[in-house]
DNA sequence: GGCACGTTTGGCAAAATGCCAAAATATCAA
DNA sequence: TTGATATTTTGGCATTTTGCCAAACGTGCC
């Protein structure tokens, strides 16, 4: 009697694509002045103005850097009259810190 | 009459340092191999042998892909006899790519 | 037109990366 | 001890990426 049940999970990659999307998405996130602009978008929007000056270098820096997370869909922006006001695109996003500080903790247990 | 509470949350940045290491966690899952060993130990333990024939490169350097891991805290490792088994340090990990499926849909709504 | 806000582009120097190969380390077995 | 197996470490290289600024450009408002 042939068992078709497996014993043990399998585990099926999934496409390379995928990982090289995802990877993107951290690479975004891999960057200490992006995190801080998502950080800082996690409690309300901003507009590009007062995110550069909560940075402190160039403002085409900045657009730039929120370039970088829009494309992967991490920001979202909306102009109103002037400016251009960020926000986070996800609400998972917002979740990052928590796990950036169990890591942490995690980290020093292992000390 | 100066009013004391404020109508919106201030937002306190955070240390530089805490950016620049959470930043460092990101960098290390911002590469698909790596991200493909998160995906397979996210389903259970995994020697070294087994994650090499799975991304299909030479074996050093997914010896130096689980160091990068390590050192981030993201993956914990454990010899056992010849072989050293891989396994994710904390939970929150697991959660990774249920909330970039999200970034993708919400990547999609907006086109 | 002129000002304010933001984006795009070009360019550069520096840093980081990924990979392999070879040597080193560790465990077990004969 | 010797050898086999499994993994890590190191060195080095070529490539890629990066972060930043400055200048030019686009857009909305007065």
């Amino acid at each position: 009697m042939p068992s078709l049940s497996a014993k043990t999970p399998v585990f099926v990659p999934r496409v390379t694509k995928e990982y090289r999307s995802g990877a993107d998405v951290f690479k975004a996130l891999g960057h200490s002045s992006r995190l801080l602009i998502v950080d800082a978008l996690a409690h309300g929007e901003q507009c590009v103005a007062h995110l550069t000056e909560l940075i402190g270098c160039d403002i085409s820096t900045v657009s730039n850097h929120l370039a970088v997370l829009r494309n992967v869909g991490i920001v979202a922006d909306e102009r109103r009259g002037q400016q251009v006001f960020y926000r986070l695109a996800a609400p998972c996003v917002t979740k990052v810190f928590a796990c950036l500080e169990e890591l942490r903790a995690a980290r020093e247990s292992n000390r």
